[in-house]
DNA sequence: GGTATATTTGACACGATGTCAAAAACATGG
DNA sequence: CCATGTTTTTGACATCGTGTCAAATATACC
């Protein structure tokens, strides 16, 4: 077998950061197999089509941003760590200049849109599976203290309503571009599920 | 001055809606005109590029979706007022089959993605426009009666806080397909903002 | 060293966006 | 009624992007 003349994973990082910055539609081929420095018949052989190549770099990034996310969520008291997920959440994808938007959320509405069906399944899939995993792991952070708020005794649905304001935070961000209006509107719903501070 | 062949208007609608049902990436100018009737050409003689004949049938469509909200609106409880907003929303972006999604989270995520600047301004004005009015029906229907939850006398916060909820909703629609949860979703919103009914 | 196997490379087909000039259709004024 | 001017329509064209394919190439293994 000849040996691949590029590294798999490097390619992947440069993809998805192309990807991210410019978002699927206006990243072509041709200028990640530039940025790469890799053939552009190569990216199809080893990854098979734009797509699947965007979900397999994402994927990738995944992997990497819950092992940040669950060292984030480890410790503190439960305000400490909602709050820490907010502050990442917000960083993350207001990162880059001009800010590049949550990678999820953009991947979510990029991806799947077209009439055929095929690896539109396995997009959703793939995000529907980060976002599980990380209202899991919002979810374990919320149980691990007393709740006060309105949701007291339902964790589950506490995380559920918390990861749903970072997604419509992702899309507000892109609307406005007006970080201090998303961190209001962060610690508003810290208030909102865990009770006011000082109540 | 020869005269045009087709109406402007029904250009419009015809090409949001395979905007909406496909995304702007996967419609094609010659997918509308065929629909159309309309030779591409005319196309981009009338609406400049695909881009600007996408906001400006986005536009059109805005304008029918704020005359249907203010309607709805208009009477009745606050928590029905709200009910009927999380009601109209989710019904609007559930609609078709499969779901089409949120027209506004989908643009918002397909526009302005490229390198160049050019019409993204314009783009993001439109849908930062679109954003800020629903706000601002909201808030007026929040301030139509006497808050008693988290964010009573602030009902500018209440607002903001649905409409990053209902921004999230369409996200989370889109990975997870799962109409009863985006309702639960919604009606623990009403009572996280309203307080709980018979409290 | 020879062979099997996977990768690289370049050419190709196809479709999409956007441009342009020539043709066509109407409004207007004589 | 006809000539003129203006806008739309129409078809051809250039360019770029995706995806496919076969031939060439480089290595691992026997």
């Amino acid at each position: 077998m000849r040996p691949r003349e590029f590294d798999h994973d490097e390619v992947l990082r440069i993809a998805f950061d192309q990807f991210w910055r410019k978002g699927v539609r206006g990243t072509s081929l041709s200028d990640i197999a530039r940025d790469a420095g890799v053939q552009r018949g190569s990216l199809y052989n080893a990854f098979g089509s734009k797509e699947a190549l965007f979900l397999q770099a994402y994927e990738r990034y995944a992997g990497d941003y819950l092992v940040g996310l669950e060292k984030t969520l480890a410790t503190g008291s439960m305000r400490k760590r909602l709050s820490a997920f907010f502050d990442l959440t917000i960083t993350n994808f207001r990162s880059g200049s001009p800010p590049r938007g949550c990678p999820t959320t953009r991947g979510l509405m990029e991806i799947g849109a077209a009439e055929g069906e095929g690896l539109d399944e396995d997009a959703r899939k793939a995000f529907a599976n980060l976002v599980s995993r990380i209202t899991g792991l919002v979810q374990d952070a919320l149980s691990a203290g007393a709740a006060r708020g309105e949701f007291s005794g339902d964790p589950a649905a506490a995380a559920l309503h918390v990861i749903t304001v970072t997604r419509g935070l992702a899309v507000l961000e892109r609307a406005f571009d007006d970080e201090p209006q998303l961190r209001k509107i962060a610690a508003h719903t810290i208030d909102l599920v865990l009770g006011k501070r000082g109540r």
